[in-house]
DNA sequence: AAAATTTATTAAGAATTATTAAAAGTATAT
DNA sequence: ATATACTTTTAATAATTCTTAATAAATTTT
């Protein structure tokens, strides 16, 4: 269940947001000070944080940036003062967007849920079993590869490669690098991995788009050419 | 320089999209059809996506969750319906965010920076493996140099060479230092530095800018001729 | 101002590295 | 056990890059 932290001073609003987001299925804890706050975030976790901006004692914006400083959560500013210099000055500090008071209780519940699904998405991509580049798309688990969605049939070691590659894209490797991490071993001839470029190269990227020869060092993976 | 995409068939509201934002200092293009669109992202990268959600032809919608099929980048939706119902299915569907028509110039603005911030933290930027000196740009991962963000070929030598250079910015190197360094042996004419001297300056230095002679010692690589 | 020294430019051949194709070896499935 | 598909090796060819060496230009010294 994912954790939200509401910072705000007036207890009617703290209590407003947090019915919101529980009833959404949210888990939630108050904080009426910025000083409370920080305590809370050293010790636990949290997916997003709802923060009103105008707090006696430690400022919003000063508070926003000491628990920046500390997590990498979703940030989100609750401020009665629709000001934009004010908004502006919140988002250079490290908040990830706003919400005006007074809220329509949608819209609070829309954008958390958007900065949520946007905070997995973004972690998903780096631990999923799938990558995704350009067109070509690489599961790990079932060992397939699709190239705008249509299935292309590669060898282990072609799909070792693959992998090996995608998973570094944008990184020259050696041939040796190669070999030692898709080969795992030191016998051999390097030049098989000469000839395993070529054959991927034959079934999935005849243009050569994406399998990047940089001379004298070895292949590299990238998606769009000119990066 | 990052660059923003801006979807919309109302050519007015397009042109101070992409007006605002080129202030900024983002490069945009304008695409006024969502068949356009489609074509754009499979031709380049787009950090961001501005969007209207009414558009004749496919929806804003369905060209959203096509899109978000093939981007990674942040999707923010404009439009003129403020119905929240509107909004929260574009959410659903994949939008990061969204702007109410008629917009504050400043709010647009504001959002598309939070959004750009956001996602180069999510990146966790490892830029130890990037010298930028100057207008020029090398990075030791992806073995690419850009100048001004224009990619520049190097050949291998010249490559470690700039490399070495920029590791000393502000450093005379002697030849021999040099030779010693970029091409690891005692052996061979030491001329030869001075061969690839002249074709890294053809290449990224034809106004001997960055790379100066230093006469009777040797070269160094600054970021201002009189540094 | 001329000579000497250092650096810059040029182009062609040498060397290196990459690609390709085909043959030989190996594993897997029928 | 044989056929098939895959992997590795080898060797020839192609492409690229590097070095050499000779000449030109610039700078310093005499």
């Amino acid at each position: 269940m994912e954790k939200i932290l509401i910072i705000d001073d007036d207890i009617d609003i703290a209590d407003l947001e947090s019915y919101l987001l529980k009833k959404e299925g949210f888990d939630t804890l108050i904080c009426n000070t910025g000083e409370d706050a920080l305590e809370e975030i050293n010790k636990e976790r949290f997916d997003l944080i709802l923060m009103d901006i105008m707090m006696p004692g430690i400022s919003g914006i000063e508070l926003c940036a000491k628990v920046r400083e500390k997590v990498d959560c979703s940030i989100i500013f609750v401020t009665a003062k629709a000001n934009l210099v004010d908004k502006m000055i919140g988002f250079e500090i490290g908040a990830d967007d706003y919400i005006t008071k007074p809220f329509e209780n949608q819209e609070l519940v829309s954008r958390v849920k958007a900065h949520l699904r946007k905070d997995k998405r973004n972690r998903k991509q780096n631990n999923s079993n799938i990558i995704k580049i350009g067109e070509i798309e690489l599961n790990k688990e079932s060992f397939e590869v699709k190239k705008n969605g249509t299935k292309v049939d590669l060898s282990t070691r072609e799909f070792e490669l693959l992998k090996y590659l995608m998973e570094n894209k944008g990184i020259v490797l050696s041939k040796s690098q190669i070999f030692d991490s898709v080969w795992g071993s030191n016998f051999g001839e390097i030049s098989t991995v000469a000839v395993h470029i070529k054959n991927l190269r034959d079934k999935l990227d005849k243009d050569e788009k994406y399998i990047i020869t940089v001379w004298g060092y070895g292949y590299k993976f990238v998606r769009y050419i000119d990066e």
